[in-house]
RNA sequence: GGCUCUGUAGCUCAGUUGGUAGAGCACACGACUGAAAAUCGUGAGGUCAACGGAUCGAUACCGUUCGGAGCCA
């Protein structure tokens, strides 16, 4: 077998080019074949995500197909992390079955790899039974990783550790500047400062002995894939997600962290709210600050969100104003299932003006 | 009314024994492969409350005014 580990991995780009990228493209050979083209709906968060989900889903139903939803935001997978991280409601999960939702502990860990190997297993599993699915979330990492041709390399708790404990001790330059000699490629990718990649990077290659490649896979799919993206002005968007925040305060955040309290692990322990409402019951912080503090973590992370979706070639950007998306976004799907778009790219590429610097002052 | 403290970046505050200023957070931009709602980088913000005095030179010293806080009456 002339099976090339590499391919197995996911491949490690830069090498051939987009040459090679066309000729798979022609051939239509995916990482992961499918029957049904997965549908990716992703933007900042508040931008009616859901809602969209849901409308495509029932109205692809009306034609006779069948759609599911699947979740693709790591917090909303643990179990009693719910308004917090604004889960769909009952009523929404009742209206399409979802998944991924309510799957594992919060004193779990959860990362990319783990996350990687869920959906792509349900994705496999529900075109196995003629159900598209439709994945909705908004991590940039966690949409790329169910989707994009991306391998992740091996990992060991012990391995890290070891590294943690000498970043502590020797200081983070002393690990920069090994791994500077050991992989000077990746050293050159990354900041000196940035601990956690430099860790992660030294782990890579305690584990494999090969070097780390410290940046992300072009974008290529692995699979028939059409993501859709939820485009808004800014100041709606801060509009809005003042809003949900008062309705998390109303609906119970701080009886919900309550519940919690001392069960949330290392990832979820860092859901934007959690450590907020712990300080609350702490007496450390007074509830208005607290939901000022949510409300404008909040507005930063959709800020973060516009940036990392807005580099993505491949993303079919929609107005979650416009009072025909749902329709737009079938015509997408209908188009998309037709052979209309290259497997990779968007008819038109991408502009910065798509992404909600609509209300910038001056001009 | 008297006494004391106080007024520096959007916010909380450093600082200059007199040579026109910084930090954290927020904001803008960016990087990103097993914590990603994470981690990290860069940048833009200030007639140092106002006016006057002394000084080569004031945000800093002196005076007055205005605004805040406290104590005593």
């Amino acid at each position: 077998m002339g099976d090339d580990i590499q391919d197995k991995n996911g491949g490690h780009p830069g090498l051939p080019g987009r040459r090679v990228t066309a000729r798979i493209k022609a051939m239509t050979i995916w990482q992961i074949p499918l029957r049904n083209r997965v549908v990716s709906i992703v933007g900042p968060t508040a931008s009616g995500k859901t809602a969209l989900a849901i409308a495509l889903a029932r109205a692809l139903r009306e034609k006779g197909q069948k759609a599911e939803i699947l979740n693709a935001d790591a917090y909303q997978m643990y179990k009693g992390m719910d308004i917090g991280t604004a889960k769909p409601t009952a009523a929404e999960r009742a209206a399409v079955p979802h998944h991924l939702l309510d799957i594992i502990d919060p004193a779990e860990p959860m990362s990319v790899a783990r996350f990687q190997k869920i959906v792509r297993d349900e994705i496999v599993r529900l075109d196995a039974l003629g159900i598209r699915s439709i994945l909705v979330g908004g991590s940039g990492l966690y949409a790329r990783a169910a989707t994009d041709v991306m391998g992740l390399e091996p990992h060991d708790e012990k391995v890290r550790a070891v590294l943690e404990e000498r970043a502590w001790q020797e200081g983070p330059s002393a690990l920069f500047a090994e791994l500077e000699e050991k992989d000077p490629r990746a050293a050159a990718g990354m900041d000196p400062r940035n601990v956690r990649r430099t860790v992660r990077a030294l782990e890579v290659i305690a584990l494999t002995g090969k070097p780390y490649s410290s940046s992300l896979p072009t974008y290529q799919y692995a699979m028939p894939v059409l993501q859709i993206g939820l485009d808004l002005p800014r100041a709606e968007l801060d509009r809005r997600i003042g809003l949900r925040t008062g309705q998390m305060r109303r609906e119970g955040f701080l009886d919900e962290a309550r519940r919690l309290q001392g069960r949330l692990g290392p990832t979820a322990s860092h859901a934007i709210g959690y450590p907020q409402m712990q300080a609350v019951l702490d007496g450390s912080l007074s509830q208005d600050e607290a939901f000022e503090q949510i409300a404008q973590k909040t507005r930063r992370l959709a800020r973060k969100q516009m940036g990392w979706f807005g580099r993505d070639p491949r993303i079919h950007w929609l107005e979650a104003l416009d009072p025909d998306v749902e329709a737009k976004a079938l015509d997408l799907v209908g188009t998309a299932d037709a052979g209309g778009f290259a497997a990779d790219d968007g008819p038109v590429a991408p502009t910065r003006h798509h992404l909600g610097d609509i209300d910038r002052p001056g001009a």
